[in-house]
DNA sequence: GTCTATACTGAGATAGAC
DNA sequence: GTCTATCTCAGTATAGAC
């Protein structure tokens, strides 16, 4: 069957985002998709080429949605440099509304940065999207060398990977159950904090 | 052998930090430590266990020298409000210090943010201290609600966590390999960054 | 109280029959 | 393409030597 694939796609999405990677084996896919264990290794090779297949379906509309955004701001802008909070945008809005759409997908994505599985896949996937960005973030931030644009970068990510599913016990009240709602107002919180933190003056350069 | 615990202390602490948590076995750590396997069963019980001691003892003077720094500056400032810039460099200072040090620790702390082991047992170690810096912070910043205010808290774990250990890639020259030196660099970039978000206007109402 | 030897369960991966 | 059987290695548990 041609859906035996798609199958242990979808099972793999759902459980890994309630489960985390680890914590879910193959054998707890495969026993509910109803397929057999040979078959996840037949279609995608090991456990984690298919969480890189998951990712990748889930991810490709996100980047895709990320780059038309910045292509049309910066089609506007004719050759002038962009406002950081612009570009942050669409940066953040394509992952937002996937995010209120469909919170499988974020609760997914938090996974993935939470189990610190970012370098080795999410990185893949982003990566040729994430560094377009740089790029014109570069002139947005000229009051920055190149090493503290990527330095302040990597503390968006980190501070992006918390936000989206880091533990809650700080961020919400106690007994309150997250809900889309909740997303949406955090990543606009982080957004504002990010410009704030990417605004910042350099660094100053005592030893 | 009263030295087999710490001998099983010492190497799981090297290991972890060269491997990351879970890629680093238990057979690993007693083949280079020379015990047996059920000893570390015997001393603690089980591989969490374990690697809760091994944060313990690394982490208790760092937060040690956090608090006796916060207390200071507040008997200094009398009953006022403590600017973010100094409530910051109580936190982080300690870090910077034992991690230019003992390079070990910091690799070691960045794993466990890495792979997600904050909620489970970092907290655990680090919440009181935490928690003691958010009330100070409160009058520091008391611009943002209290929500907002949490919401940065974690923003900023989140910034941290990468900073610490994080996927080199955006952030160092390739080729260059990360000394103690661009640590400290880091830290103070980071904390730059973290004064400019943390003093960020409130994040607007608009639904 | 400390430690050794060994066995148990469940994980991911693989070979080969159909 | 699919499935059965099997391999290796993980963390864990226990019985018993000193």
């Amino acid at each position: 069957m041609i859906d035996t694939k798609q199958k242990i796609l979808d099972t793999a999405e759902r459980l890994i985002g309630d489960q985390g990677y680890a914590a879910t084996s193959l054998r707890n896919i495969i026993g509910e998709a109803g397929v057999n264990l040979a078959a996840v290794h037949y279609h995608f090779g090991s456990k984690e080429d298919l969480l890189d297949q998951v990712i990748l379906r889930k991810a490709a509309a996100v980047n895709a949605e990320r780059m038309a955004l910045l292509e049309g701001l910066e089609a506007k802008a004719g050759g002038r440099a962009l406002p950081v909070e612009e570009v942050l945008g669409a940066f953040f809005e394509p992952m937002i509304r996937a995010g209120s759409g469909s919170p499988q997908f974020v609760k997914l994505m938090g996974r993935m940065y939470a189990e610190g599985l970012i370098p080795t896949i999410v990185a893949k996937h982003f990566q040729p999207t994430f560094a377009r960005f740089v790029q014109t973030l570069r002139r947005s931030l000229p009051h920055l060398t190149e090493v503290e644009l990527l330095s302040r970068l990597q503390f968006m990510i980190g501070a992006m990977s918390h936000a989206v599913c880091g533990p809650r016990q700080f961020a919400t009240p106690p007994g309150a159950a997250p809900d889309a709602q909740d997303f949406v107002r955090t990543m606009q919180r982080l957004v504002v904090f990010l410009i704030g933190g990417l605004l910042a003056p350099p660094t100053p350069e005592v030893q």
